[in-house]
DNA sequence: AGTTGTGAAGTGTTTCACAGCA
DNA sequence: TGCTGTGAAACACTTCACAACT
């Protein structure tokens, strides 16, 4: 089994640490928007709060790019936005394919920041043979049976899927085998990739469901009661623990 | 200045670490996907396979909510739905405003997963009043004059953010002085929010970034270039990478 | 004086490996 | 026998605090 692995392999690059590279995109960020105002220089407590971490971090992260600051001055804004653009990859263009063009993709394919900085949505792609030739964000929506083309024509190594879940790991696997070796899955399922393979998913609901254990937390807190369990005004789901009765002894899991 | 924390508190709750939290969502699909096909219980193993974890991790984080496995057995599927549920504060029903029904707002409020476990979309709201009383996935679309009156009637406790980004703190202080104390946030802002509010965001161009970072160790490890995989159109920014001096050590330079 | 860059300490997370139980 | 539950080790990340430099 293991036909692949799944997840991020981590494979700490040049021993820049994920942590930090994940935080290099909101640092870039604020730094083009003080790009944008011209101003030369930045502290790293300056920098920092408008990235919303704080200093020691900041420097931590940026020393393992190198030594980009100056004592008792900062960090000159332009030459740092340049260092990190080229840390990121992104001065060069990144063709990108958006699979699945409901409502999700379309909002992706409008996404203004998507083009902005490095990447390119080189094309659209639905199965619905209805949407074909449909232009959104004006640009034509292709069908699937193009994909494979569309991929090894334009180079593409980066490939979004905004599909219902069911068909995310079809389309993954067809992505895959045509080159693309970056994936970001937007659809709520566990994708399987080779080695060598990234996905990075993005789950709405995994995110409220975070949000809601918190909320719970703070709801039980000012009610009071310590110590035990967590108060909760649970509206007393009636599950309970029995077995169910046909146990067919159903093998159970396949990673599909 | 600092005029409130940004992000997560990360108060390690009752003992439960954040990085078990952020993986009970996967546990509890997996399990939800074994409960629909009635399986009864399921290992470690078998499950960490399905939420795409490895099995270890998967037990250490069941061990901060208790002992719910039967050695020699497994798990019982549906205890341990209701178990996790409890913990993330699923068993009782969390109402959700959007604000911002454009692309990516329409699309949340479609997102069935939504619905479907614990959260019920009590409102959309937009600033622009040719949207108002336009029905979105059903519900009404409210002008933004609406929302303190639409939170506090409604008790909401959890708001998405969908505007644009320079909407987005703007909005976020409405919801928080209305009595909101969850964010997510999709515009691509650093939010500033009082303690005790808890802001998760979601950020389309980043998770891109930071696949391009990876995709570009992988184009520079295997020798330069070859036929066939990027692009590379390397858009030389011309900002001279020299203004450094010492050299000797880490610097990590991938010159193209 | 002001600010970076970084060892060292502290904290959180993952993995190992096996005792303990069904 | 098989699988959970968990100390302990390993690893990753963050924060501290200050020397080094401008």
């Amino acid at each position: 089994m293991a036909t692949g692995r799944t997840h991020r392999p981590a494979t700490r690059s040049r021993g820049i640490p994920e942590a930090t590279v994940a935080r290099l995109p909101l640092y870039l960020r604020a730094l083009t928007a003080l790009s944008e105002r011209s101003v030369p220089t930045v502290s790293s407590e300056e920098l920092a709060a408008a990235a919303g971490v704080n200093s020691a971090k900041l420097r931590k992260d940026f020393s393992y790019l190198g030594s980009y600051g100056t004592r008792g001055v900062g960090y000159d804004v332009e030459y740092l936005v340049y260092q990190i653009s080229r840390e990121l990859g992104l001065t060069q263009d990144w063709p990108v394919v958006i699979v699945g063009i409901g409502n999700l993709g379309a909002a992706l394919a409008n996404y203004g920041g998507f083009a902005s900085r490095g990447f390119r949505v080189a094309a659209l792609i639905d199965a619905d043979p209805a949407m074909a030739g449909k232009p959104v964000a004006g640009i034509p929506v292709q069908h699937t049976d193009e994909l494979e083309h569309i991929i090894e024509s334009n180079g593409v190594s980066i490939g979004v899927i905004a599909t219902p879940a069911g068909a995310a790991q079809q389309v993954c696997d067809r992505l895959v085998a045509a080159g693309v070796t970056s994936i970001l899955n937007f659809a709520p399922t566990v994708l399987t990739v080779p080695d060598g393979v990234d996905v990075r998913k993005v789950d709405l609901s995994i995110e409220l469901q975070i949000l809601a254990f918190h909320e719970q937390r703070k709801a039980g807190e000012e009610s009071g009661q310590e110590g035990g369990t967590p108060a909760a005004v649970t509206r007393a789901a009636s599950v309970e623990a029995d077995r169910k009765g046909p146990d067919g002894d159903v093998p159970a899991v396949m990673p599909a």
